[in-house]
RNA sequence: GCGGGGAUAGCCAAGCCAGGCCAAAGGCGCAGGACUUAAGAUCCUGUUACGUAGGUAUUCGCGGGUUCGAAUCCCGUUCCCCGCACCA
């Protein structure tokens, strides 16, 4: 045994431990540096190798920037509430909190034997009270502040009080649900209901009715981002549309910030797409079409107001409030109808119809604002309730789903907007001239938008309006397994419990199920009200509660006065690098932007963005195994072979199959089905067939890290994640390989030890060659930290190792800068051989090497000497030499008058230091 | 449909932004050899084709172009992956 992993490993583990060697404090001579992985949710599956990617790349970047002179806060945590524990608890009857926090001992252990320099100390937990005190205590300012949209910022719900017993709201510019005006007087004499029912429509917090998304199987509400083709995210049930009563945070206020926000992080493109889609700012207008034979007027959203001309029929949403008032009676039961089969219809059955055309005509007739004409209006479930006014003006020639619409029930069809051919298709392109549209013929389109925008405004029938996709984000769960809400019920008015009483903590129940007459699980704890004997909110709050503000949390977990001391914000400001799953990118990433403009609103954060630079590591996905088992037998033929036999694909553990070939004992002994198989060999071995699919025990790819280290060591581990390839590009995980950082590993254990492998540096002097191997390692494994390019570093230091071994450098100038350069990737071995050189502090607190040039640079250049762009030969000459001298020396060359042939060179292009090309 | 990222040798993957030591780093796999009683470990050599070799020819998805010179720049084209999408 050369190099024991196992006892050099577990020897620095206790080390760092004993010694809280990786223990952060503000320290105002050195500029800080925050390093943030996404915690995660402590499943009871433990990690696999897909997990630790992100973290390994961002312990890397750590050690370099502490190596680097930074003071690194790196800490970690768990993302603590969540359904699975409650789901389990459902079943079992176990309290989640145990099965939690065992599962968290799990994380920690396999955390902890992959050696990452967290500062434990600053640990987190969502479900710890004294952690979601604080998220109690957002919520609280939340509920008491609203948005001014003339500031542009959060403001006290007092403030806006005041300015009600003053003014009323006239003339008040606020993000709200309210269309009503009212004066001051007015205020002062409503009842507390009535005026608490005003605020709730301003608070950035606010309970409301609203169409939720709502899960029958999991027995609550969720956000759009934990739906998805109308199935929950978590667990895949169907999801259908329901009204509730529901807390919710008023994001949409702020959707122009975070759009603004994104030009002013580093985050990757794709990130920053996602997020400016799932926001989706749109420009338009809204316009008042009268209906006729009524005192109401329709109002539509529309990007297009230019074409207004070209609209000759109206479509509401079939869930439109004015549905049953416009009907006329002899279209009634065919709108009825109509009506209940869309209600009926799921999310799902609506999204993969989206082809078929179906809707129907109401009777009713909208006036055209401009024409006077009378159109149609038609209820159709292409339009949607939940978007703009739920109602459009349908305009068949430049919009292909009215196109669609007016083709199959007959209607016209008017061209507004030259340059395509409405015969054929709509013509949705924004070029072209206007036709056919009174006082704004012959204008191009933006024009023409202008243009009609300004008449609407002032015929007082349409105003310029900017729609948002991004809806206010649903904060109640009908769940056990998450916080409290800080808010009891006077009269049926909510009110926040005041800030002493926090945290509110979870309650004990003898069910984690909703009670029978449905309400949710807290409903069953005993005296959950306050002491003055008022009803306490029964909801909880969702996954996104917790992990919006972690981040901040962190710079100063301990602290019970306030969430953050102003300390520790001015000093570690915000996260200069995230690292963490794209799968987040409308879900948490929208929320914690939101979540800490409105604390920097407030004045707790400093930055108006929390993640200055975000990288999405790649998903490791799974290569699987199979053997193929010959059909209605026990029998199983070696991959190529197979052909030859009618057979079915099995999967196969992979942890029993080794570079494809499958290893038959344990194959045997992997499930009793297989006792007694007999086996078709190719070579005198099974090969294996593969495939890659996601990472799941269902297909028995599941690889543990645990086993890994166990065989390889952690240093190894961590050596090959990143070898794998690119840190965000997606990839296959194949054990195959790990043998070749093995072989390094013990490669650079070799370099400071002989034969005997007993420790042996020499204190000579280096010379140039291995001082150059030195110096180009440096330079390249700075350059390929920098960029994140942690695969290429890897290949760097393999280069390195080989070079220095081919040149037998045993030196301590050579091997001690080395070692810390290692440092970062391979911790364990870099400590061990760090201290075997004298050194008595840790290696992560040496200073990381410089590179200079002079070593690098060479004295003579290698020519490559290439006569027409092809390269013949090679010609070592003097660094210094001008152009001139380079020509004249290699055309006496022997071989270059063997490629001249007796010609004499048309040209000769030298580029000093790189090439030479002789054209013949 | 909109947006983003790709295609390099048996496999993974550098190189492309700043064209030239590029038959193309590194690793795996494979083949041969050294060491060993043997296995393992380690080391060396080879791994597009032909050739013992010097070398020669043909390659970086495909087709064209620019250039003394193209994996790298430009134009076109095919295929693959990943987001978003009845949002008016």
């Amino acid at each position: 045994m050369e190099y024991n992993f196992t006892s050099v490993e577990k020897k620095w583990q206790d080390f760092w431990r004993e010694n809280k060697t990786y223990k952060t404090e503000i320290d105002p001579d050195r500029p800080k540096y925050y390093v943030l992985d996404m915690f995660p949710y402590p499943s009871g599956a433990g990690l696999h190798v897909g997990h630790p990617l992100g973290y390994i790349a961002s312990d890397i970047y750590s050690r370099y920037k502490k190596q680097k002179g930074f003071n690194v806060l790196h800490p970690m945590g768990y993302d603590a509430y969540g359904l699975p524990a409650e789901q389990y608890a459902i079943q079992t009857g176990q309290h989640p909190a145990i099965t939690t926090e065992r599962n968290i001992q799990r994380y920690r252990e396999q955390l902890d034997k992959i050696g990452f320099s967290f500062d434990w100390d600053r640990e987190v937990r969502t479900c710890d009270p004294r952690y979601y005190k604080w998220t109690q205590w957002t919520f609280i300012q939340l509920f008491e502040h609203y948005f001014d949209r003339k500031e542009n910022k959060a403001r006290p719900v007092k403030d806006l009080i005041a300015r009600f017993e003053r003014s009323g709201n006239l003339g008040l510019e606020a993000a709200c649900d309210l269309q009503e005006e009212f004066t001051a007087v007015a205020w002062m004499k409503m009842t507390e209901k009535e005026k608490q029912d005003i605020l709730m429509k301003y608070r950035l917090a606010y309970l409301s009715d609203t169409m939720v998304n709502w899960c029958p199987r999991l027995g609550t509400v969720l956000a759009n981002d934990e739906v998805k083709e109308g199935f929950s995210v978590r667990g895949g049930y169907p999801v259908e549309k329901k009204t509730m009563k529901q807390w919710s945070l008023r994001i949409t206020a702020y959707a122009d910030r975070l759009l603004e926000g994104l030009d002013t992080i580093d985050w990757s493109e794709s990130l920053k797409e996602i997020q400016k889609n799932w926001i989706g700012r749109s420009e338009g207008a809204t316009i008042f079409f009268p209906v006729k034979g009524h005192e109401i007027a329709l109002e539509v959203f529309t990007t297009r107001p230019d074409t207004i001309f070209g609209s000759t029929f109206m479509v509401i949403a079939p869930e439109h409030e004015w549905v049953e008032k416009i009907t006329t009676p002899e279209f009634n039961n065919e709108v009825k109808a109509y009506v209940k089969k869309a209600s009926a219809r799921s999310e799902r059955e609506r999204l993969s119809e989206v082809k078929t055309v179906s809707g129907q005509f109401t009777g009713a007739y909208c006036e055209h604002p401009f024409t006077g004409d009378p159109l149609p209006i038609y209820i159709a479930d292409y339009v949607l309730a939940g978007y703009g006014t739920g109602a459009i003006m349908a305009v068949p020639a430049h919009d292909s789903r009215d196109y669609a619409f007016a083709k199959h029930f007959a209607l016209p069809i008017v061209e507004v907007v030259s340059g395509g051919n409405i015969e054929e298709e709509s013509y949705d392109a924004k070029e072209g001239t206007l036709v056919n549209s009174d006082f704004i013929n012959g204008m191009d389109v933006p024009t023409a938008i202008r243009t009609v925008n300004q008449r609407l405004e002032a015929k007082g029938i349409g105003k310029m309006r900017i729609n948002f996709r991004l809806r206010d984000a649903i904060f109640s769960r009908q769940r056990y397994w998450g916080e409290p809400f800080p808010v009891y019920y006077k009269d049926g008015i909510p009110y926040m419990m005041d800030e002493s009483m926090l945290p509110l903590e979870l309650p004990e129940v003898d069910k984690y199920l909703p009670t029978e007459s449905g309400e949710p699980p807290l409903a069953r704890a005993q005296n959950w009200k306050t002491e003055e004997g008022h009803p306490i909110e029964t909801n909880t709050m969702p996954g996104f509660a917790g992990s919006s503000a972690y981040y901040i949390r962190y710079m100063d977990p301990k602290n019970d006065r306030v969430l953050v001391s102003t300390e520790a914000i001015n000093y570690w400001q915000d996260v200069d690098l995230y690292i963490g799953g794209s799968e987040h990118a409308t879900g948490h990433l929208i929320y914690a932007r939101f979540w800490n403009k409105f604390l920097f609103d407030i004045g707790v954060s400093v930055k108006q963005e929390p993640f200055k630079k975000l990288i999405n590591q790649g998903m490791i996905q799974g290569r699987s195994n199979f053997v193929y088992r010959v059909k209605g037998s026990n029998k199983f033929v070696s991959y190529n072979l197979r052909k030859q036999y009618d057979t079915m694909p099995i999967h196969v553990d992979v942890n029993i199959v080794s570079h494809d070939v499958l290893d038959i004992e344990a194959f045997r002994n992997w499930n009793p089905e297989f006792k007694n198989a007999e086996f078709i060999l190719e070579d005198g071995k099974y090969i294996c067939g593969w495939e890659i699919e996601k990472m799941s025990k269902s297909f028995h790819n599941v690889v543990n890290p645990d086993d890994l280290i166990e065989k390889y060591g952690a240093d190894t581990l961590r050596l090959y994640e990143m070898f794998l390839g690119p840190l965000e590009q997606a990839k296959p995980w194949d054990t195959n390989g790990i043998e070749g950082v093995f072989r390094f590993i013990r490669k650079l254990w070799r370099l400071y030890h002989n034969r005997e492998n007993q420790f042996e540096v020499s204190d000579e002097k280096p010379n140039a060659d291995e001082l150059k191997v030195l110096h180009k390692t440096i330079k390249k494994v700075s350059e390929d930290i920098e960029r994140f390019s942690f695969n290429t570093a890897v290949s760097s230091f393999m280069i390195c190792v080989n070079e220095l071994s081919d040149l037998k450098c045993n030196k301590r100038e050579i091997l001690s800068p080395l070692a810390i350069l290692v440092s970062s990737f391979a911790p364990h071995i870099a400590e061990e051989l760090w201290a075997l050189m004298g050194n008595n502090e840790s290696v992560v607190n040496a200073q990381f090497p410089e590179w200079k040039e002079e070593y690098i640079a060479e004295d003579m250049v290698l020519y490559p000497v290439s006569f027409n762009g092809k390269t013949r030969f090679k010609v070592e000459l003097p660094a210094g030499s001008t152009p001139k001298e380079v020509e004249d020396a290699i055309l006496k060359m022997d071989d270059a008058q063997k490629w001249l042939q007796g010609k004499s060179p048309r040209k000769v292009i030298v580029v000093p230091g790189k090439i030479v090309n002789v054209v013949v």
